[in-house]
DNA sequence: GCCTGTGAACCTTTTCACAGCA
DNA sequence: TGCTGTGAAAAGGTTCACAGGC
């Protein structure tokens, strides 16, 4: 059983990490994990404002638009560089291309899914993982019932296959929809192919070696926190926890 | 637009927590959020030893189990309460009890789920929710090609019967599945008849009045943090930060 | 001897508050 | 004057290390 290598939602463990290591794309600072999971929202928020031929925004209406407080944004944007300017604001074009180009979204990244069962068809149709570089070229299932079907423009390949198709498409990001019990085995296998990042829906613990990331989202898990706090407030509590929704 | 009420995945405000509130079932402490958000990973582990019939298990096992370190597991127990026994571990089934108590497991949620697209549509087939006590009870969408439609068992419902439908159910738990522009209507909607807790996966920032919980599922942030690490991997870098994966 | 329970140390993240610059 | 950039303070979470009970 591998025992390192993977990367959580959370914070993770302070001992294990190797710090001095994730600088920017120019080599300059260190930027916390909590940041790099907000600059997306920044991304997203900075699309919306752009298309509206919005020139400059200021930390407010950023942190408005992204679901966060201002101080956050500040302190996120100042890991990248000081792109703003005092008294005016953020460039909108030029920040959501610092920040593209940090989240390695100018380039092209080939996904596999692997596990076409309800959530991995669900997977492979959904448009919005192509809009910003994350293109679905290949679909592996264990089902020989399902193999050759056709999904979209893709066909169904066999995990049999899954080593070669993931060479020849160079594949860097695979989406794990399988069940539970072959998590596992498959991770072992996008990685024996060369995948080195992974986003898991499998409900199963799952572990990759170390130079491979891995999120997860597990629905269920996802519920059982929402009940956690559905039932204290049903039984007299107040409201949980709080930040405005990012 | 509301401001506040909302829970995410990763920590939040600490201004604006209320403090002393969460405590467990038999009022005792008060649990971490961080801790919350492993306990279902716990419930999962111990129903998969349960099933083995083994009778007690040490916090370094179910660490294991769990994906988590042995430290870890024994502090987020002892906020629960003193359920182990020092130089034996814990039992597999008290602890199972306590944790489902704790995470309200104990008894049934109806959900509701808006936005029968793609991943509406996943969502409603899934089963492992249903396995514990998340019974989605109703489907609801705004196109009328829809309404009517028989998924699984349940018939898709039109939203301008949003509320009642979600009253007659007493619906607590909502899924948001809808594209993003809907998202925070949708919401208002849902929080006005009554649900107070919301799992979002529309790519939308939304919010919710103080009082409702609300926890954000996004596909493509997901990918986006993936591919900064990815990123710095391919271009020279080691290893992102790590911890086996919950 | 073994494994839990927990104070204390440590690290990360958030928030505050204000200096500094357009 | 207005808004960014950032040290410093505060809060939260993780890990350590060992006392304490079986």
């Amino acid at each position: 059983m591998h025992k390192l290598g993977t990367l959580q939602a959370g914070p993770c463990s302070a001992a294990e990490r190797r710090k001095d290591i994730w600088v920017t794309a120019s080599s300059r600072r260190r930027i916390p994990e909590a940041t790099v999971a907000r600059l997306p929202l920044y991304y997203r928020a900075l699309m919306e404002t752009g298309e509206r031929q919005v020139a400059t925004i200021s930390s407010e209406r950023l942190a408005e638009l992204a679901g966060v407080n201002a101080a956050k944004v500040r302190k996120d944007l100042s890991y990248l560089g000081s792109y703003g300017t005092r008294g005016v604001g953020y460039d909108v074009e030029y920040l959501l291309h610092e920040i593209s180009r940090e989240l390695g979204l100018t380039r092209d990244w080939p996904v596999a899914i692997v596990g076409i069962g309800n959530l991995g068809r669900a997977l492979a149709n959904y448009r919005g993982f192509g809009a910003r570089g994350f293109r679905v070229e290949v679909l592996i299932d264990a089902d020989p019932a399902l193999v050759g079907h056709q999904i979209g423009d893709l066909s169904v390949v066999s995990i049999d296959d899954l080593d070669r198709v993931v060479r020849e498409h160079n594949i860097a990001i695979g989406i794990l929809a399988t069940p539970a019990g072959a998590a596992q085995e498959v991770a072992d296998r996008l990685v024996a192919a060369g995948v080195t990042s992974i986003l898991n829906f499998a409900p199963a613990v799952c572990s990759v070696p170390e130079g491979v990331s891995m999120r997860k989202v597990d629905l269920a898990i996802e519920l059982q926190i929402l009940s956690f706090y559905q039932l204290r407030r049903g039984t007299g509590g107040t409201a949980p926890p709080r930040e405005r929704t990012g």
